[in-house]
DNA sequence: ATGTAC
């Protein structure tokens, strides 16, 4: 229970709704993303408060950076579309001396070995890299098919996705992979990515239900983006089946990408090297039932990481800045959470319109990376200032590593 | 974020 009086909470309260505690002081929050808030905390099941992380701003369906608590309903397009989404992160046991003096090198290595980008098996460019180590795809989509065969006995739609296809790929926009440094100048791999088509399909298809399923009562809502299942419902049931599906899928996704970047990684480093040192596999776009309070509720979060006392997570800064491997501190408050970055500042559109490839070059000297006109939306300039969001989530968790990247490859 | 269509 957080009894500590210097957590620095900001309340928001909405007439009629339930409270909106915020983890902000000293970061920006939006107009947007309060009224946002409100909106959600207006839904008759959220349980005790909605919990706000101080990466918080607006997004489509709910708030990126905040944490729902629900009992008896479930609103899929708050989880959105991104099911699964999150970070993996691997200490090995090289150090910063033991790399090559030209990370060209490893970058080009790691583009090649995971396939990233607009990525399709149809696509003539990709063919390559789709034809290479299905053996260990395999055997991951081997722990996922029995349930994906069940969900599309009922949902058929959902066998025209890229879905095996998909494994072991990175996506585009903000998913990345990083070769980073710590402290101690010891070699961290990481990366970002989620449950990439397949997962988009179950979430489209289950916000379309739940809007059609409230058709008649959808005008009452604040927003049709809250249209929600309730708990005893067939659909509900299904939503739960098939996200939770979606939500193994991304951390399959992740665990195959990242044993494609140690092998490249080893195919520069002749130094032979131990990894699954300190792995840490968290999603932070995701729903589960978990205990607070004394009581079993629905947590979604949406951008926020779990932060359960002693559990570890992975909180990334934008493209040069620095990278958190963090310890939770279990903040009962805050439903045992913390931020999944640092949080944009402004859409990728108004980040292209301000900055240029110059300063795009400038912001990232420091890491071997591709610093074209195409890049810019990630520019560490349209996003919160890290430390200050480190900060204002100090009762939250507690900074076990900081990482700065050596490498990045974009999708 | 992804897929598809324009």
């Amino acid at each position: 229970m957080s009894k500590n009086p210097h957590d620095p909470i900001q309340l928001l309260s909405t007439p009629g709704g339930a409270p909106v505690k915020m983890w902000t002081q000293g970061v920006p929050v939006e107009p947007e993303a309060r009224a946002q808030l409100q909106n959600t905390a207006k839904m008759p099941f959220i349980f005790k408060h909605l919990a706000v992380m101080p990466d918080v701003h607006l997004g489509k369906g709910s708030t990126i950076g905040s944490v729902i608590p629900t009992r008896g309903a479930i609103i899929p397009a708050a989880v959105g579309v991104d099911i699964g989404c999150g970070m993996i992160a691997v200490r090995t046991s090289l150090t910063a001396a033991d790399l090559p003096d030209n990370l060209a090198g490893l970058r080009s290595a790691i583009e090649q070995a995971v396939p990233h980008g607009r990525t399709t098996a149809r696509s003539k460019r990709d063919k390559g890299a789709w034809d290479r180590t299905p053996q260990e795809v395999d055997s991951h989509w081997a722990r996922l098919a029995p349930r994906f065969k069940r969900l599309t006995d009922n949902y058929p739609q959902l066998l025209k996705t890229n879905n095996h296809q998909h494994l072991g790929t990175l996506g585009t926009g903000n998913h990345f992979i990083e070769v980073c440094l710590d402290e101690q100048q010891r070699v961290w791999v990481m990366l970002h990515s989620g449950s990439r088509g397949v997962g988009n399909a179950i979430g489209t298809l289950f916000i379309a239900l739940a809007q059609k399923d409230m058709q008649r009562h959808i005008a009452n809502l604040p927003d049709r983006d809250l249209a929600y299942f309730e708990e005893g419902s067939r659909h509900f049931d299904d939503y739960m089946a098939a996200v939770g599906w979606a939500q193994d899928f991304a951390r399959h996704n992740r665990e195959v990408m990242m044993s494609r970047v140690l092998a490249a990684l080893s195919t520069v480093v002749p130094k032979p090297f131990l990894t699954q040192q300190e792995a840490v596999n968290c999603h932070h776009n995701y729903v589960q039932r978990e205990k607070h309070f004394g009581e079993e509720v629905l947590v979604t979060r949406k951008g926020a990481v779990s932060a359960q006392k002693g559990e570890m997570g992975i909180i990334p800064g934008s493209m040069g800045a620095k990278s958190f491997i963090v310890r939770g501190l279990g903040n009962a408050e805050s439903f045992c959470s913390c931020s999944h970055g640092a949080g944009r500042t402004m859409s990728r559109t108004a980040a292209k319109k301000r900055f240029s490839v110059e300063d795009q070059i400038r912001a990232t000297a420091h890491v071997e990376c591709r610093k074209d006109s195409e890049v810019i939306d990630e520019i560490p300039m349209a996003y919160k200032d890290i430390d200050a969001v480190m900060a204002a989530q100090s009762s939250l968790v507690e900074i076990v590593h900081t990482l700065r990247q050596v490498v990045c490859v974009k999708g």
